[in-house]
DNA sequence: TAAACGATGCCCT
DNA sequence: GGGCATCGTTTAC
């Protein structure tokens, strides 16, 4: 397994290069069908304040995961890019469930009324998976959490592009991505 | 030691 | 489509 290009590129072309990737935990797989750059330029990036205890995985060379806590509940995905000593990371915000449908249900409980509700949002997808913060920090390639190259058959999408979500800074900057159609996004028609 | 704050999700209309 | 619950972590005193 070799690290795929698309983590070593700029983080405004990381994110949509990311779309179409696989990421496994255990048994269950899902492909990525949204994504958000964060870049410690600007303010809506956890890095931007600097290394603190908190943000020193961002810095890391590309190649491993930032987890955090959000809201106190929800734990959110996240790949390193870029280069190390570079503040940069590609938010996942949801998959399509390939394979492990039956033990995604079963994580994500009776409040996921179809399989639509069982990745489609940073939070939905960790919890489907069995992601949690202690994941922090731990390479994509080796680690319990895998990041694998598009499944075979997988075309290049159509990408859509708009603002950011859940952010209150740097809102102008369209640095969401998401394929263009899918079912499975967090929030549908981005620009509408 | 204490207060504020979310890179959200869920339930209700 | 919109409003609110929620609680661990961070940051300030």
């Amino acid at each position: 397994m070799t690290l795929p290009p698309a983590l070593r590129l700029p983080v405004a072309d990381a994110a949509p290069a990311l779309l179409g990737h696989t990421v496994t935990v255990g048994g269950r797989t899902g492909v990525i069908v949204e994504t958000e750059a964060y870049h410690e330029a600007e303010p809506a990036c956890h890095a931007f304040i600097g290394r603190t205890a908190r943000t020193e995985t961002l810095f890391a060379a590309p190649g491993v995961w930032y987890v955090y806590r959000s809201y106190g509940i929800h734990a959110l995905l996240n790949a390193v890019v870029e280069t190390e000593g570079v503040g940069a990371a590609v938010l996942i915000r949801a998959l399509e469930p390939l394979s492990g449908l039956d033990e995604m249900r079963a994580r994500r409980g009776p409040t996921a009324r179809t399989d639509l509700d069982l990745c489609s949002g940073p939070g939905k997808l960790s919890q489907a998976l069995g992601i949690d913060v202690d994941a922090n920090g731990t390479d994509v390639l080796r680690g319990a959490i895998r990041l694998g190259p598009p499944p075979p058959g997988w075309e290049a999408p159509d990408i859509v592009d708009g603002p950011r979500i859940g952010i209150t800074k740097a809102t102008e900057l369209p640095w969401r991505f998401s394929v263009a159609g899918n079912r499975h996004v967090s929030r549908p028609r981005p620009r509408a």
